[in-house]
DNA sequence: ATTATTTTGCAACATAGTTGCAAGGTGTTA
DNA sequence: TAACACCTTGCAACTATGTTGCAAAATAAT
């Protein structure tokens, strides 16, 4: 099934390569967010680091994937609603980090409430991060 | 004027030396977050950079400072609220990212909002990071 | 002042991320 | 579908970031 793939980096007007293909695959079976060190270990060898490095640069350029805030250093990725487009994220949903298994959730129904800065202060993206434990790690 | 630095590292129960007060410091006189290479070069060559990552590690847990997750992998410490002791923090408030001049602000006005998850996900941190133009760097 | 405990600096290592360049792959045009 | 221009990849080398163990130095306790 690589027609999805290929329909999505089309969309976003970048050329069909392996390496785009197989790494957009994993976002596209994965529910959570990844990180590079995860997308590293599921290739194996088949890639180099440094196309990773650069393939996912490229789909957060385009609107692909975005980055998610994190306090441990390990930016992770997730996929984009369709709306985005180069440029022109529009991801103002809550992101939840389970402190027990790691995974990464993108809680698409719950919206980011606005908030109301002091003067002066212009929003532009707006990130809640939640952290806890998930509904499959709780007790 | 080190009896403020003295102070404060007493009352977390940490020994008094040089490089925690100089630290600490840094933060005393500093209004946004720092991050370990701002520290790094603001200090020079006096302290080694072991020192700092242990330092700053020691501060999070004893409730001094606290991190402040970002998108660009590189971790942010912030001083905490008085209230703030070891193994809990309260910091509940929103941080505000500059994009032109990279300042980060505590917002310690603004709270963030409870936030509703689905079914199962408990939630024990919730951090709120707002990113945009400053009060500074608005045209 | 002496001792026990912590903290520091050093060295070595591990991981993460970047850049330049040549070789290979992709898309375009005729 | 062949030939070309352009983009992407892999490699090598490098920089930055973060960690660990251990001996020496500093701090705290007696």
């Amino acid at each position: 099934m690589e027609i999805k793939e290929t329909d999505k980096l089309k969309k976003h007007q970048l050329s069909i390569t392996d390496a785009r293909k197989k790494i957009l695959a994993f976002f596209l079976q994965t529910p959570g967010a990844l990180a590079h060190a995860d997308i590293e270990h599921k290739s194996g060898t088949e890639f180099d680091r440094v196309t990773i490095y650069r393939t996912l640069q490229t789909f957060v350029e385009k609107g692909i994937i975005h980055t998610i805030p994190t306090s441990d250093n390990s930016i992770r990725y997730a996929l984009c609603k369709d709306e985005c487009v180069t440029g022109h994220h529009h991801d103002d949903h809550v992101h939840f980090i389970c402190d027990d298994c790691g995974t990464t959730y993108c809680l698409d129904h719950v919206s980011v409430p606005k908030v109301k800065l002091p003067k002066g202060f212009k929003a532009v993206q707006t990130d809640l991060v939640v952290s806890g434990s998930c509904n499959k790690c709780e007790q």
